[in-house]
DNA sequence: TCAACTTAGTTCAAGCATGAAATTTATATG
DNA sequence: CATATAAATTTCATGCTTGAACTAAGTTGA
């Protein structure tokens, strides 16, 4: 019935993810600056290095984040700025460096993180938690070029 | 088992919610560079005004898109500056501009459709078409604080 | 009429994001 | 060793996005 390459069933669930995400980024960007003068970007680069507790090469953080090298110099620069991370040599290689989180960062994060997690719940209450569990496995499975890269999370 | 506000499985959900809208958005953003030296945001202003063919106003396209004023402002004026679209004066009310396709525009949009239809199509293979109908029919029964606003899609 | 308010849109500064070019340092290879 | 190549990062120009401030035009009502 359809074409052989194109079904608007896909289109639909692409835009309603589309959708989804653009509604729930919106209102996050909003609660983080509003409530920690923030952004959801710099969250996520807290969020990695709090996971990988040794710090992280700006390349690494790159890949893990999936953005490009000169996004992160800004992210990470700004956070500098601030005080929450900090730029360390790396002893064998002068080109690189390690970001690691300050305390004040590590401590920031904590309060961030809670929220987050709360702030999601919020906003995805009309999804009853089986469903939220199955819809999440099902949208696991269908990970594209998932080329076990970085695997964040 | 869980605390009473916070459950991992949401959590979990918007985070490959999340990653998946981002796989697909990058790769997009790509393909709409490199084969019609164009964006997604230019994209989207196209298919809106191609629903609306009595042309929309500013206000309208930024409702519509769930994006500010001053960002379709500029989006606005590159497609003017690449003939794309127009920006044609409201009769009664000399605040108001109409934003409407001009016919390179429109053919623009056509050749981008077809594209942007088997992209997708492509992106989302290892969804069956069955799964993708049920998922977004799941996604769409949760849209959020979705109060009957300019309803796209 | 005309001042107060509202509405439509633009402008602006700041931040995020990209890809390409440049810089600096490390590593090979002759 | 010396030079070529590769790797890690930064810089830069461009574009998207926001929220806040601003301009201009329409609307209201004393």
């Amino acid at each position: 019935m359809d074409s052989v390459v194109t079904s608007k069933s896909r289109l639909r669930l692409w835009l309603r993810v589309l959708k989804l995400s653009r509604l729930i980024e919106n209102e996050l960007r909003e609660r983080f600056r509003k409530e920690f003068n923030s952004t959801l970007p710099r969250f996520d680069v807290l969020a990695s290095l709090e996971r990988h507790s040794d710090g992280l090469r700006m390349s690494e953080l790159s890949t893990v984040l999936r953005v490009s090298n000169g996004n992160v110099t800004g992210i990470v620069d700004r956070l500098v700025e601030e005080g929450l991370v900090v730029r360390v040599a790396v002893p064998g290689d002068r080109r690189a460096s390690l970001v690691k989180l300050t305390d004040d960062g590590r401590s920031q994060f904590a309060l961030q993180a809670e929220a987050h997690e709360r702030w999601i719940n919020e906003l995805l209450a009309m999804f009853p938690e089986e469903q939220a569990e199955l819809l999440a496995k099902q949208l696991e499975l269908g990970l594209p070029f998932g080329k076990a890269l970085g695997e964040q999370v």
